[in-house]
DNA sequence: GCTAGCATTGCATCCGTATGCACGCAACGC
DNA sequence: GCGTTGCGTGCATACGGATGCAATGCTAGC
């Protein structure tokens, strides 16, 4: 069973500079400098040269390059399973791949993953990190020793010189319950996010401390995974608990698009609610599927594309002058009108 | 202005083996020896360079070793926007990354865009591409010159020797027109996908035939671009079109769950029909929003976990081995029941 | 005509790790 | 006691491109 190649026993070595300087008669110093924009080589020279590596289809070996030059052009991201837009990531990657830079990503399961992640950052000497996750803060510590910039998205360490871009959720929060108070609901419910999740507890947080700012005691916790079906079950056990001892809530606070999808449908399908008749349901992030005709969410969206750009931005102004300091740049979610709350 | 560091002017030099050889008073091939599993070493220098690695917090240059060794253990990945589950992308990442690989992530906004990344791929001598876009054949071509596995995730090139892992989008589409033909329905709908999406034909061209296989020729076709709002807007054109001419069809098939949940919506709220009472809608994927209650798609789901892992080892197997075949590895959709279709 | 000055170019070296080779040494068999 | 393994170690080199330095050639200025 012969390999039905054009050029049989091809020993597939790649092209090097080497290669393209013997064809164009110079040395591999000229080839390098023809190739590098502030190089110093004439324009006869370099013309030989560009017609010997376009003859070769020769291309820098990156990875040589990155070795002398202590700059891999590669940009690791940290991301979670859920708690995460999908479409970030995406964002992500354009947006580093429109400054040159290439995207090496990470997805954790657990976040707790992250002590081996942040080796294997290391070992490839990456230019920069960007972490939708919260990192431990000796990795942090880590990172800023080995000088390599880091930014978050949508985490703070209040006592820890850290870059960070956030979706103010306490000030969107407020927003949300304010205007549910204002449309004279008394009796709420939450269902927050994992227990781990800062992102959950600043927007839950805020939600019970305005709540009862407005003189409301009578507010119903419920915990779900930031997924659409624990927010459906967080939703039904409200329903089962609230059932003996008073009146399901009139409007149920989510800590994020997804459970309050979730919540809705539970609403709707198994609790056979009418929305936003019997129950206001209200989430947070401005997802895709949050504005679906079905859901129709009161929600707040996070800019999601700015804060990508933001972040984008402000590691790359690290990679050019690391002795910036610490810096977080805070964005304003957008109220979002529905019909899934009555207002 | 200083910098508040611990150790004010350290220059920040990474710490390499010659500084762990140093430190634990051997060469630095033994460190080298030591940190390679079929190394050569005495336990006791062993003992005494990891003793020296811990303390020097060492770690391999990763970009320094793939220079040597000639493998970057980094497996480039290639999405577009839309067409694609967004979970695909994690499952591959998580499943490179339990096999050492690591993952420079691509992402196409138009598949066009396919010359510049090939570049860049090549530039950073990626031991082996999935790609879930269809690429230009010259650069298949390209990446079987180089050497580079290719392992493409429901595309196929019947003429060209690649490696393929997909779904049997026929043999879906099969399973959902022989339903709803069983079920009786004569006037049909297909809102396909955008033009050069070869998952999309393959499932539309399939329906098509099967239908007229069924003696079926009441099709209407409409046309999107894979997500919600264009599926959305196909069936109120759908609507548009046929209100004068004859009635909406009685079933309509999406070619993707994205489009179907649009056209459900637009059933329901824009036209203010009953689903599947007054029209059956049906899509294609198993996306985890078509099995929200709100929708409740009638569908295939693909068998993504399966499949990405089987890409994994596909790709894994020929790093190993790079003389192996070209295989193509066929997965079947499994019908999901749901209530977006009278059955 | 001579030299300063500039643009090109090549040489040598470096980045950090892996590995072929040779050498030293201890154990072993005869 | 000596040759033969075989293990453990260090030396030297290779991977492929970037860059400081010196050498070259050329032009301009006097």
């Amino acid at each position: 069973m012969r390999e039905p190649h054009a050029k049989p026993a091809e020993p597939a070595r790649a092209v090097t500079s080497y290669d393209v300087a013997a064809l164009a008669g110079v040395s591999q110093s000229a080839v390098s400098r023809a190739l590098t924009p502030g190089g110093s080589v004439s324009d006869a020279t370099r013309a030989r040269i560009m017609a010997a590596v376009a003859t070769l289809g020769y291309r820098p070996n990156a990875i040589a390059r990155s070795l002398i030059t202590q700059r891999s052009n590669m940009i690791a991201i940290i991301v979670a399973n859920l708690d995460f837009h999908p479409e970030m990531t995406a964002h992500l990657s354009r947006a580093f791949a429109a400054r040159g830079q290439h995207v090496l990503l990470f997805t954790l399961d657990q976040e707790a993953e992250a002590d081996h992640v942040i080796d294997q950052i290391w070992q490839y000497r990456v230019d920069g990190v960007v972490a939708a996750v919260t990192l431990p803060r000796q990795h942090v510590a880590l990172l800023r020793e080995r000088r390599t910039p880091l930014v978050f998205i949508n985490r703070t360490y209040p006592d820890l010189p850290t870059n960070s871009v956030c979706c103010d959720h306490a000030a969107g929060e407020r927003l949300l319950v304010d205007r549910l108070v204002a449309g004279g609901f008394t009796r709420f419910g939450i269902i927050q996010g994992p227990p781990d999740s800062a992102v959950s507890s600043q927007r839950v947080d805020e939600a019970v401390r305005r709540l009862r700012g407005a003189g409301i005691d009578d507010i119903v916790l419920e915990r779900g995974m930031f997924d659409y079906a624990s927010g459906r079950a967080a939703l039904n056990r409200m329903a089962t608990a609230t059932a003996t001892a008073r009146a399901l809530p009139q409007a149920v606070l989510c800590a994020n698009d997804m459970m309050a999808c979730g919540a809705l449908d539970a609403a709707r399908h198994d609790l056979g609610l009418a929305v936003p008749g019997d129950v206001s349901v209200v989430g947070f992030d401005g997802l895709a599927q949050a504005s679906w005709a079905a859901y129709d969410l009161v929600t707040i969206r996070q800019p999601t594309r700015a804060m990508v750009e933001a972040a984008v931005d402000m590691l790359i102004a690290r990679l050019d002058d690391p002795a910036l300091g610490a810096e977080t740049r805070m964005f304003a979610g957008t109220f979002v009108e529905g019909t899934s709350a009555r207002l």
